[in-house]
DNA sequence: TTGTACGCGTTATCAA
DNA sequence: TTGATAACGCGTACAA
């Protein structure tokens, strides 16, 4: 591959007023200048991105790390951040397990977007203390350059709740939840039993989903047989509530007539399904869109209080 | 940032002594590695990725880029590829956009695989000649370092629309395409087309989709409106097909004796719709693993013929 | 077994 | 306006 030392030589000039030119710096002849972009354009040259960061310390990279490629929410985060990040000539890196701490250690990026519970807080700090910008999406850890952005997981439930338990529809209560250690399952479940409790409701069934559809599945499966049956379950992510609806239409169970349900996210499909699923929608494209901004505005030193954060909004359908 | 020079120091050894250790070189006394390793340990010291690819000319990361972070292929891709990266010791680098170019230029990456149309073959062309390895998934281009591993489109959509019309249940037949430059596209038009004209049928509609939901109902709505409604329509992937047939249910027709249909990718939502939706389906997972498997082949020098494709598999349900 | 010295490709400092 | 040179952090040939 060429470098710039072929271009300085083919334009006949040093290295550095190849440099110079290249890097737009004002102090280089408008007629050398052109010699120069010419025989770079003619070489096909680039400039060699492990030996500019070495020199710069900067790498116009920015990862974001997650548990796994799968589902309707990441892909529109990541959609949101490309964006933003492409906008302000950003490189937008995506990585997931072993790698995001290679990224993360090695210093490949400038800035972590993190939604990855697996990515523990201890083993990065050390890299942020350093000077790594790090924007959690999953957790409220703080520190030296480490800041949230987070979705009010609890409030939206709890309004959510508040409204169904208001309307006086049902008895009893129950929550499918998601993997034990997700912030956003942990959250939502808050919520749930806030609403209960300043509603006067003191008990409620709880199951453990993990938030994919066979989860669901297998949930709405096994309570089929348990003798208590709350004729309302919030499940928390739509994933887990369409394979749990799915499961008890399969047994014969009418929703919302014997079990009424709602979820999160609204995923599309909540809206096909039949019934269709009342859900708390977050618009995840602005989302991405936000959290690339705050990055962009820190890496930049401009003051950023990352306060913004995206709406929710319910989505009341016929599950409900 | 700690660097092995720091290592050197307070190990009280020279850098190179100090490199030999971290880079298990055998001519390093233990006693000595030891103190090394120890020294590492207690800085919390991580080669700089820059500085060790400007001198080995080798990153790690195999960089897959791709047009859109939505949708269940690409996940399920990733996710397979990811797999078999890890547990070789790659890094996994997933782009989409302008940084996709970016990657490959700058050589931040040791091999390339490629899901995406708008990075133009002979734009990054050089940089294969130049000895980065590429695997397209979604093109048949060739050229010194340019693989392919693609599934068989062409051949799966006529077996299945060779069994629908031996069935002889269907008159006309129709054909809901995707992107037009989309090469899944373009193969499963052609396995479309041969099957028809292969059993005598020189006569269907085409409808223009774009692969997604929306685009698979906005067709539906216009299709309503037209004169000439095959009682067929083969749409060309399962998020066109659940789209197009929301759009026909939600005008009254009943799938499948007013209109059967079929898709393509074996997206799980096919198998809850009502009526649940027949399908050819590919081990994503599977193939993403196998891609992956021959990117690192290539990297090793083994030879990789890149024969060995994910086998396909009709799934003939309630829509046709 | 360990240390010295060089170069990877780039940018930045300084002098001309 | 241009050029020579040092430096970034690392790995390695060679010398000791």
């Amino acid at each position: 591959m060429s470098t710039i030392k072929d271009v300085a030589l083919k334009a006949g000039v040093s290295i550095s007023t190849a440099s110079y030119a290249l890097n737009d710096v004002p102090n280089v002849h408008p007629k050398t200048k052109e010699r120069i972009l010419k025989a770079a354009q003619d070489l096909n040259y680039s400039p060699h991105f492990s030996a500019r960061h070495l020199k710069t310390k900067k790498t116009g990279n920015i990862g974001v790390f997650i548990y796994g490629f799968s589902g309707p929410v990441f892909s529109d985060i990541l959609e949101g951040i490309r964006q933003t990040l492409q906008s302000f000539k950003y490189n937008i890196v995506v990585s997931s397990g072993k790698a995001s701490e290679s990224f993360i250690r090695e210093k490949q990026v400038d800035g972590a977007i993190i939604f990855d519970a697996n990515l523990r807080t201890d083993l990065i700090r050390p890299i942020a203390d350093k000077g790594m910008p790090m924007i959690f999406l999953d957790r409220e850890d703080t520190g030296t350059n480490m800041y949230q952005h987070t979705i009010d997981n609890e409030g939206l439930v709890y309004r959510l709740m508040s409204e169904i338990i208001d309307s006086k529809k049902y008895q009893t209560y129950g929550f499918l939840s998601g993997p034990d250690d997700s912030y956003n399952a942990i959250k939502r479940y808050a919520g749930f039993v806030k609403a209960l409790n300043d509603h006067g409701i003191n008990d409620h069934q709880f199951y453990q989903g993990d938030f994919t559809i066979e989860g669901g599945h297998q949930v709405g499966q096994t309570f089929i047989a348990q003798k208590i049956k709350p004729d309302f379950v919030y499940c928390a992510n739509d994933e887990s509530a369409i394979g749990f609806s799915q499961a008890l239409k399969a047994e014969g169970y009418r929703l919302p007539e014997d079990i009424a349900i709602a979820g999160f996210d609204n995923f599309f499909m909540t809206n096909y399904m039949n019934p269709s699923i009342t859900t708390i929608g977050i618009d995840h494209i602005k989302w991405g869109q936000q959290v690339a901004t705050a990055m962009i505005d820190i890496l930049r030193g401009f003051p950023h209080d990352l306060k913004e954060t995206p709406v929710g909004k319910i989505y009341w359908r016929a599950s409900c």
